[in-house]
DNA sequence: GTCTGGACTGAGACTCAGTCTCAACTAACA
DNA sequence: TGTTAGTTGAGACTGAGTCTCAGTCCAGAC
């Protein structure tokens, strides 16, 4: 768990020049976000810590994950509509989402190309930009195989929140 | 108003193919959305059909947008981060946002050549996609004029929000 | 050692968008 | 007129996320 103590430090060095501390519990939490999950939701990350003993309450798992927000070691994301996922940070790659509206399951890609063409489209309309979230919705090769038929694009919007929860 | 016949004409075919039925609130609601809003949000339709003194309940303004986003002629859209905004469709235009995180302005695009990267990086994963959702979030020229200055990068997921919920 | 101020915590109340329930209503049609 | 099925408003409900507040912790000052 080398890397871990790593995360901690940074996490310690970012509350410090806050004047803020580093208590249990959120070494407690960075350990969970970062020894298991990967994309999760903050319920999901109360559960867990109460399933193994550890008494946080759900006010300090949400200003623990703003913490983490704003010192840049967790990312806010959202993969469905109806509310936040949270995603570790590990270096800095930045990346996107494709999101199967069938078995919830979530690829991440990065792709220098479509990432200029954003600034450029920004150039032109005088934007600048600071940060950008995509998500493209449908259905991954595995559930291409089983047969499964991508919705209707008009019916996305509505399902997709129904086929992110299935997952849970 | 001309255009409007043809929206609720369109809107009735749809409810009919459902048996479904055309009412005056359905009717009442399409007006409103389709002659004045653009991106707009449930409550706040709801209020201005108050306002209007049409009386209309929450229920039905949200029962109405969901057969709407389903028929095509509404589509969901999430400008901040915290809960839906729609847009009426006029044509078929696809386009994404520009969201200016300081005065809240919304720029819309439409890009064939990101598009048409974003099918190629779909091709690459073996992904059907049937729906995309791109927002850039920074600030607008005007706002880059009046001397605003970009937040950093690691912060605008936290104030994104707000600064959205300022406009209203 | 103990005081003190400020950060931290848990419990639970609160907010707010969105959903659900249910009884009353309405339209279509036999 | 009766039947059937869709529609509505009121208000209860849900669930993610926020806020409040009293009590706790802890580092530095005395």
């Amino acid at each position: 768990m080398a890397h871990l103590i790593k995360e901690i430090g940074r996490f310690q060095e970012f509350l410090q020049k806050q004047g803020l501390k580093l208590t249990g519990e959120r070494t407690a939490l960075l350990r969970e976000i970062f020894s298991t999950h990967y994309h999760f939701e903050a319920d999901e990350l109360l559960f867990k810590m109460k399933e193994k003993g550890a008494k946080i309450s759900r006010a300090t798992v949400y200003r623990t994950l703003e913490l983490l927000v704003k010192s840049g070691m967790v990312r806010r994301v959202h993969l469905g509509e109806d509310h936040y996922h949270y995603e570790h940070v590990t270096g800095n790659s930045h990346h996107d989402h494709l999101i199967c509206t069938t078995c919830g399951g979530v690829i991440e890609f990065n792709d220098p190309i479509l990432e200029e063409r954003q600034h450029e489209i920004c150039a032109k309309k005088k934007f600048t930009p600071t940060f950008h979230n995509l998500q493209i919705l449908g259905v991954c090769d595995s559930c291409t195989k089983k047969g499964e038929q991508p919705d209707a694009p008009d019916r996305v919007q509505m399902i997709q929140t129904a086929s992110l929860r299935l997952r849970k």
